[in-house]
DNA sequence: GCCGTTTTCGGCCCGACTGTTTTCAGTCG
């Protein structure tokens, strides 16, 4: 087990504590436990069977002793007892924003509400105004939140679905018989929002039956239907909607495995008007890829990650696609964060991950002052850590370190650092933390005042969503794709599973108007860094084209550019 | 549960924001 691992757990103990002690202060000392453990260099095992642990500030002699026990026994009995004396459903309603511990500390304790369900009826008779610290508002926000809820459930991040798909296929490609194991689906087509896990494994005709049985034991099958369809679910609790198909039949398959709906009925009803049924019985000998079937009707091949009826289909009779962004494009990551900040890893750590993944440069960008929560770094702290970089820059090249921030932009559209110190980054991404709370206009207003200033390059997670969790603020996107194409600036495709955020849907305007979009990982340690091909995958939709990506570019075409907008 | 003394108890992390209040508590990053 990780220190991360364990710092969970700690931090689960703590939620816990707070949720059924009176006092706050048992539960804050196991938090505080956890965000020590984090920073370890040392291996916490190690450290807590010596006893070594007690050592660190904030770990005393009870969690010396809890920590021991649990390197050694991968136990928790005290945790499992609280565990068992708090319901399910009151961790649920952890889930809803502007619900923390003490509110449903009090929902469960003084109202008996055990569960989201049992949350919303109360909501909706006004029980709550009549417990202490609750109003109609907050009434009407756990409301908003539930139905949020509601929308999103069954539905996965991105990377979630990658790891669950990557489990799934490890334990099919072991089952006898097995030639191949295909993901379709949302997946294939490099959605930021995953449902259900849509798999062809591919096996000749006779296996299929005794293949059959076996994967019903690697998933819970819901109901296996007649057919070569089985539902399920894996343990993780993803549904899985899994197809048995011979070499001869994949095509097709895939085809229809990929989706969309929209783009099949498209392609359904072109076909129809040709007098062409897409089965695998009327299209044998015809193809032998997916991509004939597209040929087979008189267009170009779609990438799967173009099919979404947004009009691919049109397009694909005019003339074939235009390559888009893949890995191997790939030169620099920007917008990393390290320990300076909120980051895990030190800026040696990402300097020497992002170089031994092959990029050419990095770019640091820790938060700036006023983001206190995140250890934003002062002006000093600033200067100091350019020192630090020149150093590494040296040891490192031809490896290039650049020096940047990730600048809070303030409720006015103005920057958090001034003028003088910006103008010393080799690049500025500007974006907002705070004060979500806005109209359209005046969200659209600030970040365009912020893309005025001469020293902004690039604009952070324009939207500030995070995926099946909140909704960002409202933003006219293309009146701010307009304004950073009048100033020369880039909008950043923040590539962390949970933004995705410039979204792909707006990426042909962004290159229509010229808008330079990195794709930038945001990452705050080193596993971090490879969520630039999560970036990737989804930029793919766009499509975003290599050229239009900053990312692609070599660090002195880089540089030109941003001295290029009146630095 | 931890820490640091005022040495065995009493206080415990920051700052913005929101909604509930009428001076503050809870949440969140």
């Amino acid at each position: 087990m990780d220190k991360h691992d364990a710092a969970q757990t700690l931090r689960f103990y703590a939620t816990l504590l707070e949720l059924t002690e009176e006092t706050p202060f048992r539960a804050r000392a196991y938090a505080g436990a956890a965000r020590s453990l984090e920073t370890l260099d040392e291996p916490w095992e190690e450290l807590a069977r010596s006893g070594r642990i007690a050592k660190i500030r904030g770990i005393g002699k009870g969690l010396a002793a809890a920590l021991k026990q649990f390197a050694e026994t991968q136990a928790f009995p005290e945790l499992d007892e609280l565990r068992s004396q708090v319901p399910d459903g009151v961790l649920d309603l952890l889930r809803l924003p502007g619900l923390g511990t003490k509110k449903a500390r009090a929902l469960w304790q003084k109202l008996h509400i055990a569960s989201l369900g049992q949350l919303e009826f109360a909501c909706r008779v006004n029980r709550l105004i009549d417990l202490p610290g609750f109003g109609l508002k907050t009434q009407q926000k756990f409301l908003e939140g539930i139905a949020f809820l509601r929308a999103t459930e069954g539905r996965h991040l991105r990377h979630h679905a990658l790891a669950a798909a990557s489990a799934l296929e490890k334990s099919l490609s072991k089952l006898s018989g097995v030639e191949k194991v295909v993901f379709a689906g949302s997946l294939r087509r490099g959605n930021e929002i995953i449902g259900d896990l849509d798999v062809i494994v591919q096996a000749s005709a006779d296996k299929h039956a005794e293949l059959r049985e076996q994967i019903s034991k690697i998933l819970q099958i819901e109901k296996s239907g007649k057919d070569e369809i089985l539902r399920g679910r894996t343990t993780e609790g993803f549904e899985v909607e899994l197809s048995l198909h011979d070499a001869a039949s994949l095509p097709v398959t895939l085809l229809f495995a990929t989706g969309s709906k929209a783009h099949l009925n498209e392609l359904t009803q072109l076909a129809k008007k040709r007098g062409l049924a897409l089965t695998n019985k009327n299209l044998k000998g015809r193809i032998s890829t997916e991509g004939d079937i597209y040929r087979l009707l008189g267009m170009a091949p779609i990438p799967p990650e173009l099919r979404e009826g947004r009009g691919e289909i049109k397009r694909a009779s005019d003339a074939p696609f235009p390559e888009a962004i893949t890995s191997e494009d790939l030169r620099g990551i920007l917008h990393v964060h390290t320990t300076a900040s909120d980051g895990r890893s030190t800026l040696k750590e990402m300097a020497l991950a992002a170089q031994k993944s092959g990029f050419q440069y990095l770019g640091i960008a820790d938060h700036s002052q006023s983001a206190a929560y995140a250890g934003g770094l002062t002006p000093e702290r600033v200067r100091e850590q350019w020192k630090e970089i020149n150093e590494l820059t040296s040891e490192l090249a031809p490896f290039r370190i650049l020096k940047g921030t990730e600048v809070d932009i303030l409720a006015d559209g103005s920057l958090d650092y001034d003028d003088e110190l910006l103008a010393g980054f080799d690049f500025v991404v500007a974006s907002i933390h705070s004060g979500f709370r806005m109209t359209e206009e005046a969200a659209t207003e600030r970040l365009c005042r912020a893309l005025e200033n001469p020293h902004v390059d690039i604009l952070g997670h324009p939207t500030g969503r995070l995926l099946l969790a909140r909704d960002g603020y409202p933003v006219n996107m293309d009146a701010v794709i307009k304004c950073a194409a009048a100033h020369g600036k880039a909008i950043e495709m923040n590539s962390s599973p949970y933004r995705l955020d410039l979204d792909w849907r707006h990426l042909q305007t962004a290159q229509e108007a010229g808008v330079p979009v990195p794709l930038c990982p945001d990452a705050h340690d080193v596993n971090g860094l490879a969520d630039i091909h999560i970036g990737v995958q989804v930029a793919r939709k766009g499509p975003l084209l290599p050229d239009a990506c900053l990312s692609t570019w070599s660090v002195d075409k880089f540089s030109e550019w941003t001295t290029s907008h009146n630095k």
